[in-house]
DNA sequence: CGATTTTGACCTGCGC
DNA sequence: GCGCAGGTCAAAATCG
């Protein structure tokens, strides 16, 4: 395809990039007046920037300055001001009074102006929602008619889940079609006398229903046609299937530290010299559950070492950490985001291009679509802002892991943003390429504080990732409401406990779920307890 | 002493 | 069929 390029190759043309890239907040004031202090760290800096000058303080030059850029209500400052130079008197006093008087009387009208503002997109969001969710309960019915359970999972069509379970679906489905299809029938056992242990997994998975087995997310059937045409629909499936369980996720992000902290207990079982790269390449597995599917691979980008590429593969079957949520989450709706791209399309579940497409137009450089991999990938670059994304272990120098931003507790509703649009992007994606590709106005991100809200309303947000060009700065917005309203005490969201907010590292984000290096000495050691050993 | 990491060997898939 | 490269295993080493 065209928009190809290798995960560990830096992002090409043909990249996505989420206008909510922290500049927007330079120019937002309003954004930053929403954003309590420590909610968010993405906005900390410029916080701290612009907060200064406009609350309370005594009037400083730097205040007057500031307000009259923003508010033309400097007449009267400024002459004013030339007054208070003048004199100590009373006199003077008042009118400093007084000139404070209309700079917060300015300020309060610009906010309800904001507020007029935002309120009306507010109601204009509703509105599309409300279109939107209309449109979407007709395409359901509509899908419902027309196909009748295509795939062997039946019924999923629109039923979110974490792409690997898509995966899952698949797998089960592949081995009822396949067990017979592979000549190789017990390829997955081929290794066998070593792989007893995967044979419980096996079981565990076909019990449970909802497990990939490692084996066969990872010992997949290739893609090349197999030998059983017993009808194509399986074909299709299986080919699905399979680019399904091969789908990965690769995150690119500038570290010293040595592996990112996306809140799951890993444990290394393998480490390879890569071709081509003088880092070697470490393997992880999950370790938060026995028979968890999910691995990663962590390593240096040859070009550049101080990015480390990490790469994600399957699905967590065990209940997660909201820190490790958000990465998971992430990483799934960027798994659905490339597969909404690169399925079949005879599969109803997601069957346009619409997601790459419309992130391509207004790409930068921020995730990376590859099919020229082996597997299908997803690359999301966060190499783009360093000097956000590296808050919080960047400078800890010593020993920290590099954290991302959107871990962070409070960060997790960004996460949601971020990762949800991606998934309701893709989810959506064929209703929205049929009728409202257009939808101008801002989103509203902040409908949703929680997965369980109704993700519709972040098609709206999809929608004005590629149609307004102020996105960035409505996504700031929606993203203070968010932190206002609900995430906002860090308590509600779990650790919420006090390092979260501002950050990082993991001084001790022990508190739940993070890996476990607070230390840096064990360089790749995890936190694990309930390894399930082979 | 148990858990985790290291590391060499093994297995598999793929290209030639 | 052979060789290469990626991925995984498991014994040994290391750590807390």
């Amino acid at each position: 395809m065209d928009t190809t390029t290798t995960t560990t190759s830096p992002p090409p043309s043909t990249t996505i990039q989420f206008p909510l890239t922290l500049n927007c907040a330079h120019d937002r004031r309003d954004v930053e007046d929403k954003l309590t202090i420590n909610e968010m760290d993405f906005f900390a800096e410029n916080k701290k920037h612009d907060q200064q000058p406009e609350p309370k303080s005594p009037v400083t030059e730097l205040d007057f300055n500031i307000n009259t850029g923003l508010h033309l209500q400097t007449g009267n400052t400024s002459s004013d001001q030339s007054v208070v130079d003048d004199g100590i008197s009373s006199n003077s006093e008042d009118k400093r009074a007084k000139n404070e008087l209309h700079v917060v009387q300015a300020e309060l009208e610009r906010m309800n102006i904001e507020n007029q503002q935002l309120r009306e997109l507010l109601n204009q969001v509703t509105v599309k929602y409300n279109t939107l969710q209309t449109h979407l309960v007709t395409m359901m019915q509509h899908n419902e008619d027309h196909k009748p359970t295509n795939d062997g999972g039946g019924g999923e069509l629109i039923v979110p889940r974490p792409f690997m379970d898509l995966g899952l679906a698949a797998a089960e489905t592949d081995e009822n079609s396949h067990s017979s299809s592979e000549g190789r029938g017990h390829d997955e056992h081929s290794r066998s006398p070593r792989l007893v242990s995967n044979n419980i997994i096996d079981q565990e998975s076909s019990e449970h229903g909802s497990l990939v087995t490692r084996d066969a997310s990872n010992k997949v059937p290739r893609l090349t046609p197999s030998k059983n045409n017993t009808n194509t629909n399986t074909n299709i499936d299986q080919a699905t299937e399979a680019t399904i369980r091969k789908a990965r996720v690769s995150v690119r992000a500038r570290s010293e530290a040595p592996m990112i902290a996306d809140g799951c207990q890993w444990r290394k079982y393998g480490q390879k010299m890569a071709k081509g790269n003088p880092c070697p390449r470490a393997y992880y597995r999950c370790t938060m559950a026995t028979g968890c599917p999910v691995r990663k691979q962590v390593q240096r980008c040859a070009e550049d070492r101080t990015i480390l590429i990490t790469t994600y593969e399957g699905n967590h079957n065990h209940p997660l950490p909201p820190a490790a949520m958000a990465m998971a989450s992430t990483t799934s709706s960027a798994a659905r985001m490339l597969l909404s791209g690169s399925m079949p399309s005879s599969d109803g579940l997601m069957n346009s291009n619409f997601l790459a497409r419309t992130f391509l137009s207004c790409s930068s450089s921020m995730a990376t679509i590859s099919a020229s991999a082996p597997f299908p990938t997803v690359s999301l670059d966060l190499t783009q802002t360093p000097s956000q994304f590296q808050r919080g272990g960047g400078g800890s120098g010593g020993g920290g892991q590099f954290q991302l931003p959107f871990l962070n507790n409070q960060n997790q509703n960004l996460h949601q943003i971020f990762g949800q649009a991606l998934y309701n992007q893709s989810k959506f994606s064929g209703l929205q390429m049929s009728q409202d590709v257009e939808a101008g106005g801002s989103s509203q991100p902040l409908a949703m504080p929680h997965h369980g809200a109704s993700p519709t309303a972040l098609a709206d947000t999809v929608t004005a990732l590629t149609t307004d060009p102020n996105f960035s700065a409505a996504l700031a917005a929606a993203i203070s409401s968010v932190f206002s309203s609900g995430g906002g005490n860090g308590s509600g969201g779990n650790n919420g406990n006090g390092n979260g907010n501002v950050t990082t590292t993991n001084s001790n984000n022990n508190g739940s779920a993070t890996t476990s290096n607070n230390n840096s000495h064990a360089n790749n050691k995890v936190n694990n307890s309930s390894f399930q050993r082979n």
